[in-house]
DNA sequence: GACATGAATGATATCGATCACATTCAAGGG
DNA sequence: CCCTTGAATGTGATCGATATCATTCATGTC
């Protein structure tokens, strides 16, 4: 394997020193039209291909935005990466993106090896972190902001809601269609933390009305989330069959419930209404429609590529970001 | 904001040389067990990050592996993507993620963008590329792994299997089933290359049987695709409404299809059987489960692990991988 | 015609690690 | 007691780019 060009190679031959080369490869620098672009030739037929390491090296600059969630496979984290890596690669960065299956160990482990490589800024998922985690984040020198949630004690910034205040809304609006014995699946599992967030704030929002919040069925870890749901809905029903109303803890997991009920012949909504949390694209194709409450991922997204950028610029000066989740209403609930 | 320590400063602290800081950060190195730890010590205690970049530099390996997907968003490019990440960062390797939304003018940029990291292997979704990603690709001088299908010319080696052929498994099984009236939905995107495949495989295995593949019906882009087949199971009840057999480009696709069919009133199977791709999770939970065809994608993920592993210890000998998509049979096909 | 000006280009040191080779020094063999 | 051996450590060069300062040279001004 021969080795790969360098800009000294471009510039032996294109007969200029090897400081042009690199001058020539900077829109803004000062270098004659005809030489930059005899270079920019030069450089084409020998295959020459930057380095973007060595300029790292040199300028102490690595270009890395580094990005962890839970899961590759989830809509909403998606939708949030999506609109953060469009955002930042088109301000010249480069989204360093990992995964951690839910796991803050693995999440601890990822942070490390992203660190080593000298990233501008660091966006995690959640607020919750092992305590060396924690730590590296805090001394990492950088821009730290979490994300999906609104933490009480942030490390640095963060982009996000109250998992827990949502439910509010769909509780309030659940009582306001005159259920009362209301039902909540999910948000048992220890390593999803927004989802148990949901849950806590389920029984809140079911105290602000007075009533008790002790139908709980659990839907395990947030893998196969559909298939959990509906194993969950039948449990619930041999346990509760009085129940009027579920709210779970993800639409996905919503959506296995209710094929449940389509399968035993339970009638959503009116026997049971049911909602979800999300507002992914199956929220809105299930029969019937499911009402839910949307995250705005893609805002998430939007807003921590602002922040991110606002923070390189002028470190001081910006803000955390509040997102606004919004009721979104429809059929499975509505009688 | 403070420098970060270099091994400098902790061969200062710790009264050795840079050369045994580095030795005592690789665990075959020869440094005394008392050295070694005190060195780790003092690292420690004046917050020390290795600079993997730097070490790149010196040593020409980058530790990246190079990954494109067409969309981050779906299931099973996800779960080739969890799989391969799984073994490459066990081997060592740190996955550099990217994701085209479905458009090869982005797969070049982004491919651009990554050799300029160095990577040792890139691994691309599909076969379809621009001449100039093409060529980025073969003048890399490391080995370039296309998945999700079998290429006509790969360019380096590839890991997957024949979208078309996989049609010839569903439309064998509609027959023997009794269809005869068989529509496919989907396929007609240009973005969506193994779409259009499964599309043209579809013709073929209907014309081994003797029988007409005219109904057919787009699904358009692959964004939001259950919204999609909603809508374009309508038009196809509107045109063709004799058709008793529906393959459509996936199951998410699918999933839309079904729903509309739920609200119309059309029994799936009794009067229209309906097949998906894909094998996502939904398709064991909706009302009918939908017969599908598994295309293995972690599957996928792991032999491209594997291959990579083996391409970057010997580059000669290693081979393609083809992957043997199954035929998953559920309600919505059997009667 | 001498000199200031600024655009274009070059020479050298440097970023933070590792490689290759040199050196030190204690242990063991004859 | 000398010499060999090998583990532990140090020295200097180097990876491929860029920052910084120096130099060249055409142009315009008085």
């Amino acid at each position: 394997m021969r080795r790969s060009p360098t800009m000294k190679d471009v510039a032996q031959a294109a007969g200029v020193s090897v400081m042009t080369v690199s001058r020539a490869f900077k829109d803004d620098a000062s270098v004659g039209g005809a030489t930059r672009e005899k270079i920019r030739e030069t450089a084409d037929q020998l295959g020459y291909v930057f380095d973007t390491t060595a300029a790292n090296l040199r300028t102490q600059r690595s270009d890395f935005i580094a990005v962890t969630i839970p899961s590759l496979n989830n809509a909403n984290f998606a939708a949030t990466v999506v609109a953060l890596t469009g955002k930042l690669s088109k301000a010249g960065y480069q989204v360093l993106l990992g995964h951690t299956n839910y796991d803050i160990d693995r999440e601890e482990q990822l942070i490390g090896q992203f660190l080593r490589r000298r990233p501008e800024a660091i966006v995690v998922t959640g607020s919750r972190h092992t305590d060396k985690a924690r730590q590296m984040l805090i001394g990492a020198g950088v821009p730290v902001i979490e994300t999906w949630d609104n933490p009480d004690a942030p490390i640095g910034h963060f982009v996000g809601f109250s998992n827990g205040d949502t439910m509010q809304l769909l509780v309030d609006h659940l009582v306001r269609q005159g259920r009362q014995r209301i039902a909540f699946m999910g948000g048992d599992s220890q390593s999803d933390t927004r989802g148990q967030d949901r849950r806590h704030g389920f029984q809140t929002a079911m105290a602000s009305h007075g009533l008790p919040a002790d139908r709980l069925v659990g839907s395990g870890a947030p893998q196969k989330p559909m298939q959990k749901g509906a194993k969950a809905m039948g449990e619930l029903l041999d346990l509760f069959p009085d129940t009027d109303a579920v709210i779970c803890v993800s639409d996905l997991v919503g959506f296995g419930a209710l094929s449940e009920c389509q399968r035993r012949g339970v009638a959503v909504p009116d026997q049971i209404a049911m909602a979800g949390f999300g507002a992914y694209d199956i929220s809105e194709v299930c029969v019937p429609t499911m009402t839910t409450i949307d995250p705005k991922p893609t805002e998430i997204g939007e807003c921590t590529a602002d922040l991110v950028l606002e923070l390189l610029k002028t470190p001081q000066t910006a803000s955390n970001r509040e997102i606004t989740p919004v009721l979104k209403l429809a059929q499975s609930t509505m009688t």
